[in-house]
DNA sequence: GTATTATATCATATTCGCATGAGAAACTCA
DNA sequence: TGAGTTTCTCATGCGAATATGATATAATAC
């Protein structure tokens, strides 16, 4: 489904996101939960941090917090950066036989399958899978974003200093 | 969203599906066709024949045909060998955090996805795929099968020797 | 300001998917 | 039977993803 990387800084986000916000999670102890190396687990925090997904603090009682509101931080701004979400362009035929002009026999088929799945990473929210079992549809879209913004940086939270206030829960 | 393996054997089975039935096709010309490396593509081919879903004849105007009827053979059968889909039992938070006993938060809205990604190779035939643009509903469920039958064998097809009667079309 | 705690960064090892090449085996046709 | 065609199999190379280890850098607390 995902790639391993994709899926420890998965994981990782949605454990920092079920502790107290101002308390931020060590590596270690996200690496050890997780029982994913620690060095490898730190590169892909490190990441996130630049990609403004965490916020990092050095130093004693330092670690990792969400940087922004979990209701707004769809599950696609996580992944990107690890794992290449599929292009609506070219469908299973790829390679010339296939373009969004001159589309194969195959062509809608596989894209309302490829859409789904992308629109699944881009519609729900870390709050959305933090929010219990399905049966609410909480997966209202936030935000629509057709590439990765790589260079997105430490975006300032609603509310000053890393701390906004948790909408639901 | 599959690997390249995967993705090279499906291409290679809708192009072999889509020419006339007791003609086979050469390697080198579905490499050629698909743009893919010649030997590399005879082992996905190969291997493709081992699970039963091609059938290959040696020697002069040998090559590869379908082993059975397009209808009955569903993408997953195809891709399975190649990429593993999904499994049910785990799901996102993996490790002991989550069971299909005791679900974490996230169960029900990641099973909700995979399971429609897992239904989408599984109940997808080539003929489907063949079959136009995606407006009618032909996906109707052909075969289940919870994991793969990998010592399936060229299992001899319904109508005598390699040669089945073509439904639509 | 020094010791401690923790992240950031760099260099390197390991594993696996992808790909290549050469030769063996099987089949067809003349 | 022998030449030609095609798949089959084995051995090997290559590169990216994954993982490890050591050191540098930053922040806190005393």
């Amino acid at each position: 489904m995902l790639n391993q990387s994709a899926d420890h800084a998965l994981r990782a986000v949605l454990f920092v996101a079920r502790q107290a916000e101002d308390v931020p999670c060590s590596a270690d102890l996200i690496a050890s939960t997780l029982d994913v190396p620690r060095n490898y687990l730190g590169k892909l925090l490190n990441t996130l941090a630049q990609t403004g997904v965490l916020l990092s603090t050095r130093g004693p009682r330092g670690g990792f917090r969400l940087a922004m509101d979990p209701a707004s931080l769809p599950l696609a701004r996580i992944v990107e950066p690890f794992h290449r979400l599929p292009e609506r362009r070219t469908c299973l035929l790829g390679n010339g036989a296939c373009d969004p002009d001159n589309p194969c026999e195959s062509h809608d088929r596989w894209q309302a399958m490829t859409d789904h799945l992308t629109q699944f990473f881009e519609r729900t929210t870390v709050a959305t899978m933090l929010s219990g079992h399905g049966d609410d549809d909480g997966t209202t879209v936030i935000m629509h974003r057709t590439r990765p913004a790589r260079d997105v940086g430490a975006t300032s939270p609603t509310s000053g200093q890393g701390s906004y206030r948790r909408t639901g829960t």
